[in-house]
DNA sequence: CTAGCTCAGTTGGTTAGAGCAGCTGACTCT
DNA sequence: AGAGTCAGCTGCTCTAACCAACTGAGCTAG
């Protein structure tokens, strides 16, 4: 039955054409309108916001979520540390999820990437050599840098989930192993990636992303080892 | 405060190493335990299981969920849906992502695949060619044609991530459009990705995929404009 | 007249206690 | 020994009350 009162909220999302953002009736009204008590209302709420459908703001209203893939970067993420936990290689397959998406994706760029956006690319390699001098990278720098490459694409969901698997590997790694590559190996792997892609050399893209997802692995082997 | 709920008996999980199946406190357990009321302990368990982090069983008990993509599949079909009817293209959009990491992978896997996915492959194919004399090719088969095409990666996260996409595509189709491709074509071209993927010829393989999902985004587009 | 404050009203958040419903396992009767 | 029954766990739903966050109208001070 509580699966049942969260399918007909999600019908009356359907059936109203409510976009993102849009106010839904408060808990009071889908009370009445549904005809169950106010405590199945809000578990039903409280599962739908957890899938990212509805957003809840306290003394506000009960709103439909931007549906981003943030649900999912949360389910990614606990996985792979309770697997992590439980001795498996959870992070390991993670990561590897990452490079063959990504490996695959790159070569379909190389040569097609805009100007603007090889602009951009270049200024976010640029912020990494200057990161890179002054200790470390910062990890927005890197994401921001995937992020630009494969917004190319020209396809918004595929953005969102190749940020999703960053978002998740990201907030595993930095909570399982202590965070750190060499910056300067970082830098020059990024700026190789970029300059593969900007020549439209497919194969070298392909090799120069393989390159920077060993370094990664290289790094979570040894810091692993505990 | 109930983020904060969440947060602690997904510690728990951690803490306890519990293995998926794994039995959970009862929900008068994590009364007080948590010290919380019965209530926020019920919609804590509610958004948890909505991510698949527990599982729920009425009259049984609580238990470790399977941590399976489940839940990201709902959620993509609920946001592809809830797009489709406010007039975006979010299943081409979901397609095109299906797309794009499989003509990504499918490179990698020619001439990869061991002898014996290659006789299930064989088999999958031989009964869509049945299923296409008798009508229509049963999802399923489908379904298994990919899902054994890219076990060979040997990756299990992404064969559930690619699982996951398929299904949530698969169930949003059926939903909006009535879902009907020529069963020959469909059994046609995927007996060229296997002989493609069995050959070792990546390029072969990789244009094989991409004529599939153009058949697919064909009928898609044709019977879409309603 | 305006800027800022206060307070009432709305909305979600939390608690408490009661009874319902599904499942298991032991106990009983045949 | 086997099948039926019942007690006890478990989660499920409801009601009723109060707490906490936010908004906006109205008031007060400048």
């Amino acid at each position: 039955m509580a699966r049942d009162i969260q399918e007909r909220i999600k019908k009356l999302i359907i059936d109203r054409r409510l976009a993102p953002g849009a106010p839904l009736p408060t808990e009071t009204d889908l009370m009445e309108l549904l005809g169950v008590s106010r405590n199945s209302v809000r578990e039903a709420l409280k599962a739908l916001q957890a899938m990212g459908i509805v957003e809840i703001r306290h003394g506000f209203g009960t709103y439909v979520g931007p549906m981003s893939m943030a649900p999912m970067t949360e389910g990614l993420a606990f996985r792979t540390v309770a697997g992590h936990y439980r001795g498996e290689d959870s992070l390991l397959q993670l990561l590897e999820l990452r490079e063959a998406v990504e490996t695959g994706l790159i070569a379909r760029l190389a040569g097609q990437v805009p100007e603007a956006a090889l602009a951009e690319l270049d200024e976010l390699v640029g912020r990494m050599a200057a990161e890179a001098a002054e200790g470390a990278v910062r990890a927005d720098t890197d994401r921001a840098f995937h992020a630009a490459l494969y917004r190319g694409l020209g396809n918004r969901l595929l953005s969102e989930v190749l940020d999703a698997f960053w978002e998740a590997f990201h907030r595993v790694r930095t909570d399982l192993a202590g965070l750190g590559a060499d910056p300067r190996v970082t830098h020059r792997q990024h700026a190789e990636i970029l300059a593969a892609v900007r020549d439209g050399d497919a194969l070298r893209a392909e090799q120069a992303v393989r390159s920077h997802f060993d370094n990664i692995r290289l790094r979570l082997r040894s810091s692993g080892q505990k």
